[in-house]
DNA sequence: TATGAATGAGTCTTCATTCAT
DNA sequence: CATGAATGAAGACTCATTCAT
């Protein structure tokens, strides 16, 4: 039986111990960013959460893992800020949802610019599982993108074209973009709605006048 | 004085060297391309060239030196197969200038598939100096697309869009392209005129009818 | 705020941190004593020290460095025993500060043995900057040599000479003497106020009756 | 059998070897004196000789080897340069002898400056066999010196003194002193004559007026 | 005899991880 | 829970020596 002062105390000692993996995480993240998964010691990391080496890993398995949440974790918003267009009678015109899509990507990305830089860069060729876990990703988002241009095309709205293909170049403009963006940090600000706008624009109009 | 026999004799010698240096080059290519450059050891490059440790050495200064002459390889390669657009009179039109480009491009890194997988996965993140290399190659790349849509906006053919970045986006098209079908190497051959053609097109005319 | 509990913590592992290094160190001079600093390697310092490969460079930045250290410490004890000869008055007579001076430099000579035959026979030749540094250290001891034989001849006491040639025939003598003597380190213990005096009278008194 | 014709060209054959063996051993010397026995390679040897890597193999059994050859040619040039003193009736007087030894010592020794260097400098600590070889010469050079001093103390010219102690006083002068006037190659030349006379005045007479 | 490409044992150094306090 | 000293496997690089031509 625990009293109800025990309770308490377990919430609080939950949460702290909870607190202090945030800020490894974040502290971490900073570090990933600064200096890449290879360059960036456990040292580096534990000097940056000012916690000692074997409190790093009272709470992460190795510097792999702690790694691998922090993708984890981007990987996970990401997958969620794409929605499937939804062509039910009612649904919202498939235009908007698909700049509500790219403006909620453009978001996600960009509040976490630290992991995004990482993940755009230096996250391939870590490790074979890493890279899968990467490609895992990329083909989720791109059956997205592909069903949806399936619909569009049976709709009539997009030209017919090489699904795969289209998909891939959807996908390198928004890594290519993002990357550039969102790794000139300290400079001029970004205006993230032009830069959704702009970005939907690209795929759907291409160049040409 | 030298006579006609020590000359065949230097000759033969410094083609023989080449050759091995080439041997080398060839096997650490695999190997990076297989490992990524972190994971791939001077152990490994060796075991696949068959040579013994010390040549490693009698032909490069360091494993990051011959990651630095392959690399540099791809990207001068790179650099020579995007030619400005002429709009010379009496010069080829522009859209067949640009295909050529483009085909160009995909032969340039479908025939070095292998260092185009380390280049677009592992490259970036090794190291200060190759991150500088690589946004350099990124931005004479970027300029020449820059150029060639002001180009194109004078004379009518593009329509009026944020050059910086359209230009990202034809990057990102390619790279995310050529990484996938340089990728998957054994699979199903890739048709590369057809490869090229509808990058092209995407680019072009993006995914509206 | 640091409790005195802490204090205590902190302060034992300071001592503990010192002393571990101190253990690494003796044993270092035992290894470069027993086999010179080119064939000492760090294998042998860890195994006579019995600790991990890493535990070594936990303490010392490189084989180098901790040669550097050792070196110069002899060294600072060398200096330090040397004293300029006080002519003031109501100072001791000449002749007992030169005997107190030998006698100091014999006695740190004597108790570093390890160290001492590492200095003379190993040091020089291993790299420019110690050998800057030992020419630097017996210009120090010859400047002070040469100051007490001008001194001395001014007093009327040392008879005319090349000062420099002199410096350089005392300095002589202590190293060869003190080489020696050092050296069989195992055999018969030396006397070391007899060996202090006889040094002291050869080099005033040289061999003519 | 073998024909005039053929002797003629055995001994050209072998006075060519000859000289080949002299000429790296002399850039050996050179080398070792510069750098120092560890930094010299056989890579710097062969290239201050401008010969081949296995030509270099093909005269000398090792690195070490050719270092051991050069150090035995000055010891041995050092052994025959001092002589027993001779104190049978019509032999020069004692003290001639003594300036005559010091004289040759000091010319052979100033003869071969660039080895002297290594000798002095570097050759100690090398290997223990160095090391034994070495003692051994200085073990023979301080035999003949302490026989000369119980020579000179029968006879009333030598004051009672420790001659072991006085021995390797005698030695560790000439040390100190030929390395000093011996490393300051460039600059001004030395009076060697004079520094002969001040030294075994300096051993004779010691400071005192 | 001369060559110089090839060899591989040996050395230093780093750093993710463990564990006694 | 927190600490940080200790660990040792792993990796890059050197260089004296050999050997096929």
């Amino acid at each position: 039986m625990s009293s109800a002062r025990d309770d308490g105390r377990v919430a609080r000692a939950a949460r702290q111990r909870h607190d202090r993996r945030e800020q490894v995480l974040v502290c971490a993240e900073r570090v990933f960013s600064r200096k890449g998964y290879h360059a960036a010691g456990v040292a580096d990391i534990i000097a940056e959460a000012g916690v000692a080496r074997g409190t790093f890993y009272l709470y992460f398995e190795s510097k792999r893992a702690i790694f691998d949440e922090l993708l984890g974790r981007l990987l996970a918003l990401l997958a969620g800020s794409v929605k499937r267009i939804d062509v039910a009678p009612g649904a919202p015109p498939p235009f908007e949802q698909l700049l509500a899509n790219v403006n909620r990507v453009v978001d996600t990305l960009y509040d976490h610019r630290e992991m995004t830089r990482v993940l755009l860069r230096t996250a391939p060729g870590i490790d074979a599982d890493f890279d899968r876990k990467l490609e895992e990703s990329d083909g989720r988002l791109r059956a997205i993108i592909e069903s949806a241009l399936a619909t569009g095309e049976t709709m009539g709205l997009v030209r017919p074209c090489d699904h795969e293909l289209a998909s891939l170049c959807v996908l390198g403009t928004v890594k290519e973009v993002m990357n550039h963006y969102t790794v000139e940090a300290g400079g001029r600000s970004v205006d993230r709605r032009r830069l959704a706008r702009d970005l939907l624009e690209y795929n759907l109009k291409g160049l040409f006048r």
